[in-house]
DNA sequence: GTCCATGTTCTTTA
DNA sequence: CTAAAGAACATGGA
């Protein structure tokens, strides 16, 4: 569910509350969630400070006094949430803990998310790209003339550049006005440095506006995100182009929904 | 009952 | 061999 707008969002309201504090209590309801499976996950969190909370890609990081790290992915359907202690656990609620007197839970139904442990040694970058907002045009351009798959397929793609999901790839191609089909490869620099500020402007706003919610997203307070109101192609199959007025076409590229506009976005 | 979903990884195919 | 396509994972909502 969250991509990197959102997970950025989750990261700094968790962070505000959390960093400094001490691990006071950890119960993990389900260990199937934990990566590696043979790990006691419960007496390595146990009353570490927490010195460090930040977003790699799609991941939320946390790094403990004992320097130790582990990130947790949220998946589809996972959120990352400070819950009242007097109210009851809400189903999926996978791991509790209180940290500075806070509850922390990670609560996943499908259960696509998780917890991966690190250590001191785990290296954090393994299989991913850069981050889209750091990323020069030129790293982008020599990436995408590596693959053959369309563009769409390829922004999706973490190891190639990391954080961007369904919704702001397509929301990426919209704004640089470029063909989700176009082969990655068959860019042309102008087009990639289109696409690769497009990026950081579509990110930026959304994480502006606090991510989006469609069905699931929440920060670590509660709150939904805004930038759902703002999709231009996302989501509007059928709705007017706020461009050209064309019909929005959805269709399914990689196994995924991907949204654009015909008109804007030419196949040349 | 059917289809679809903000993601990743494993398996199969070319 | 490797890149790309497809299936699988698990649950809930429309």
């Amino acid at each position: 569910m969250p991509e990197l707008p959102e997970v950025q969002t989750i990261v700094d309201t968790l962070a505000d509350r959390l960093v400094g504090a001490r691990i006071e209590a950890v119960s993990l309801n389900r260990r199937d969630i934990v990566t590696p499976g043979d790990l006691d996950l419960v007496q390595l969190l146990m009353n570490q400070r927490i010195v460090r909370i930040w977003r790699r890609a799609k991941r939320v990081m946390v790094q403990l006094e004992s320097g130790d790290r582990f990130y947790v992915h949220l998946g589809m359907s996972g959120r990352l949430t400070i819950e009242p202690s007097d109210q009851n656990l809400r189903p999926h609620t996978h791991l509790v803990m209180v940290v500075g007197g806070h509850r922390v839970c990670f609560r996943d139904p499908r259960r696509f998310g998780g917890i991966w442990w690190l250590g001191r040694t785990g290296d954090e970058q393994a299989d991913l790209g850069p981050e889209p907002l750091d990323m020069q045009a030129g790293e982008l351009f020599d990436r995408l003339k590596k693959t053959r798959r369309a563009i769409k397929t390829a922004l999706l793609d973490q190891s190639l550049i990391a954080g961007l999901g369904n919704i702001y790839a397509d929301e990426s191609l919209f704004a640089a006005r470029i063909h989700p089909r176009r082969m990655a490869s068959r860019l042309t620099r102008d087009e990639v440095e289109r696409l690769n500020r497009a990026i950081k402007e579509v990110l930026n706003r959304a994480i502006k506006h606090r991510g989006s919610t469609l069905r699931d997203y929440v920060d670590a307070n509660g709150s939904r995100g805004g930038f759902q109101k703002l999709h231009r192609v996302y989501g509007r199959e059928g709705q007017p182009c706020l461009v050209c007025g064309a019909a929005i076409k959805k269709i399914i590229l990689g196994g995924r929904s991907t949204h654009f506009c015909a008109r804007c976005q030419k196949r040349k």
